[in-house]
Order: C-alpha cells, then sequence, then structure tokens
DNA sequence: TGTACATCAGTGAACGCGCGTTCACTGATGTAC
DNA sequence: TGTACATCAGTGAACGCGCGTTCACTGATGTAC
C-alpha cells in the first residue's frame, strides 16, 4: 500500500550533477545570471543546499559545467550553420549570423560563458583543438583555400570572433530597433552589419 | 585649543555626491565590479551607509552615474586619438586603438557601463546626438567625404562600434599572448586585428 | 547684530534577506563472505 | 541466499557574512525678522 507513489522522489536522485546542470540551465532561463545562487539551483532540483556539495567542490566548479555545456551547445549550433550553407561566401556570414542568433536565443548562458572566461581571463584551454573557435577557424581557412599564413589565418579568426562577440552583446539594444525594421528583419539587419564589417576583405583581396 | 584639526572631518562634507562618486571608482580601480557595494562606496568615502541616500535614490543611481562619467571619459580618450591622427586612414584605426586601451585601462569602469547599458537594452539615450558613439560616426563620416547614405554610415558605426567591443572585451585572454609578442606588442596586435577586421572595406571601395 | 526656527545633511543602530559553506546525521546501496 | 558492514549520497540545521535600505535622531547651516 504504501509502495513509492509516482511522485516521491527516492532518496538517491540517481543522476543529481546532471540534474544540477539543469535545475541551473532553467533558473537562467528564467531568471536570468543574477538569480544563479547555489542555494537556488538546488531548490529547483528538489534537494537539499548541502546535495550539490557532493558532486561540485563549490559554486565555481557548477558554473564551469554550466558555462562547459553552454561551449558546446554553441559549437553544435556553429556546426549546423556551416554544413547548411552552400557556398563559402555565405558559411562564412551564416556562421557570424548563427553565433549572434545563439547569444540572442540563451543571452544568460552566453553571460555566464563569458563570465567564467573573463575570470580566467582565458577561453575555454581546448578551444584552440577543438570547438566553436575551430568552427570559425576552419571556415575561413576554407574560404581562402588554406593559401593564408597561420598568423593571418589566427588575426582573422580573433577578428570574427570579436566582431561576433560585440554584436551579440548588442543586438538586443533599443538603438537598433528602427534600423532593423528598416531593413526588414532581425537578421538581415546582421546580415548588413557582417557586410560593412568587410570582414574578411583583406584575405579576400590575397 | 580644541580648534578643528586638519585631520578631522567637518560634519557636513561638503560635495558628498563628487565624494561618492569618486569612491566608487577608486573601489573599482582596486577591488574591481563585484566589490562595488552600496556600503563599500559610503566605507571608502568615510561616511555613514546611510549618507549616500541623501545624495542618491538607491543604488541604482549611484551606479548611474559612475557609468555616465565613464562615458564622458570615454568621449574625451577618443577626442584626443582623434585629433592626434594626421590622416583620415589613421584617424580610423586609432580610434579603434583608443577605444580598446580604455577599456584595457579601466576595465571594471567599462564593465559597470556595459552592465548598466545590458539592464537597461541601451546605450546612453544621448550618444546619437553627442559623446562617444558620435566620435565614431563622424570619423566613419569624415574619411568617406559625407558621400555615405546614413543608412550605410548608421551601419558602419554599429560595426565598427562592435568589433571594438569584442576586441576590448577580449584584449586580455591568455590565448591572445603568444601572437601579441609576435607582432611586436598589444598595439600592433590591436593594429592587425583591425586591419584583418578589413573595417570599412565596403565603405572604402564605394 | 541677534535670535528663533526651518531645513539640510549627517549618524548609528537595526531590519530582513539570501548567500556559500560546514556539520553531524541518516537512509540507501552494494559488496565480501 | 543471508547477513555484516563499508561506503555513498542524501538531510536539515546552523555558521557568519555583507548586503540594501529604513528609522529616529542630531549637529550644522542659513534665513526671516
Amino acid at each position: 500500500m504504501t509502495q513509492p507513489a509516482a511522485d516521491s522522489r527516492p532518496y538517491h536522485h540517481g543522476d543529481l550533477s546532471r540534474a544540477l546542470v539543469d535545475a541551473a540551465r532553467r533558473i537562467l532561463e528564467t531568471e536570468g545570471p543574477a538569480a544563479l545562487s547555489l542555494r537556488a539551483v538546488a531548490r529547483e532540483a528538489g534537494v537539499s543546499p548541502a546535495a550539490p556539495y557532493h558532486h561540485f567542490k563549490d559554486k565555481g566548479e557548477l558554473l564551469e559545467a554550466v558555462a562547459h555545456e553552454g561551449w558546446v551547445a554553441l559549437d553544435k549550433r556553429l556546426t549546423e550553420a556551416r554544413s547548411k550553407a552552400t557556398d563559402s561566401k555565405d558559411r562564412m556570414t551564416g556562421l557570424g549570423v548563427a553565433y549572434v542568433c545563439f547569444a540572442r536565443d540563451n543571452p544568460a548562458l552566453y553571460r555566464v560563458m563569458y563570465d567564467r572566461s573573463r575570470d580566467k581571463d582565458s577561453l575555454p584551454e581546448q578551444m584552440k583543438e577543438e570547438g566553436a573557435y575551430c568552427q570559425v577557424r576552419d571556415t575561413i581557412d576554407e574560404r581562402t583555400g588554406g593559401t593564408v599564413s597561420p598568423i593571418d589565418l589566427e588575426l582573422a579568426t580573433i577578428a570574427a570572433w570579436c566582431a561576433g562577440h560585440g554584436l551579440a552583446e548588442m543586438i538586443s539594444f533599443k538603438q537598433f530597433a528602427p534600423l532593423k525594421e528598416m531593413l526588414g528583419g532581425e537578421e538581415a539587419f546582421l546580415r548588413a552589419v557582417f557586410e560593412h564589417l568587410g570582414m574578411f576583405a583583406k584575405l579576400d583581396q590575397a
């Protein structure tokens, strides 16, 4: 008669690490980065405030896990964008647009990703070998047919990355609303700005 | 005999608003944005925690004042940079470098400026009529001899602004250290990245 | 010039809050024999 | 198959902290007469 009902949770959770990271992302989506406390995450996951300490050394380690998921998700979005484009110019613009749209669609997650990076004064260490940063570098390399020096390739990647990040941080500012409307929507606006960046102009000439 | 000694402060401060904003900037410089609480500012100014409320409605209003000073200071730096350059291309690059250097030299202040902007989803309202944003727009307008349509001018300004902001946020990331060294210093690195942005390439062609 | 009084700009104690983290604990699980 | 026991993964109460803000207050200032 007193068998565990469907709604009564077992004492042990099963996969609390996973559940905590998910809870954190839920809080980010609904309440923003300022609300992301360890206690709030535990609460959201339906667990005591001390429970997370069996899975993460401290708050920082949980944030790190959340940020990591963010970078993986961004990488995925960029991969999709690359595979959809037909020619190499489209691929470049599409990549930029996809980057900014990711930030627009996951603003709080995007914020956590860069807040962690700023704390460490470093993008995730392994991004030079895999992940979102490489998506950008490879796309540029592809577009230039591999004719560009390693240094120039690196510089162009940084330039593109910074431009994307700047746009990502400001895309929702009120000041841009009139232009967006004039140009026929947000994506058209993004494309127009990217064109004006004349991104990779130097590489195209070469 | 008991005349007020040089070190005994009068009961009334004289210009506490000013002193509070200065104290806030001092805290930003030495301890960073996370340490910037109203209580800390009062402490730094040598005044009780309640005193600031005679000058600012709440913490937000003080932050607003600090951010405003930041924008004014940035504007000043950009004006100086513009006046130093000899030709219009130098003027553009110099402006970009000056922008990023301002952020590098005042990282916490720069952060507060953009944090406030993000909270409001808006750059300071009056920047379309005066201030840093106009420095950029005017410099582009100058460089293109006023031949560019208002929409293109706006887009180019946004593009430049975003690129500068992206670079400003990442300039101190570890990943860039080798390149900086290879290129002979931070400023050379900045110039190289700006070149690769091919900023205003479209305008130059026109 | 002197005085009464309103106003201004401080004080310091207190409020309630949510936070990160620690602690002694206990229920559940899995393994050795 | 059953049992003793170590280990794991939770609980909930408590810690100390700094925060933003309010409150009744008081010292200083300036003004009207």
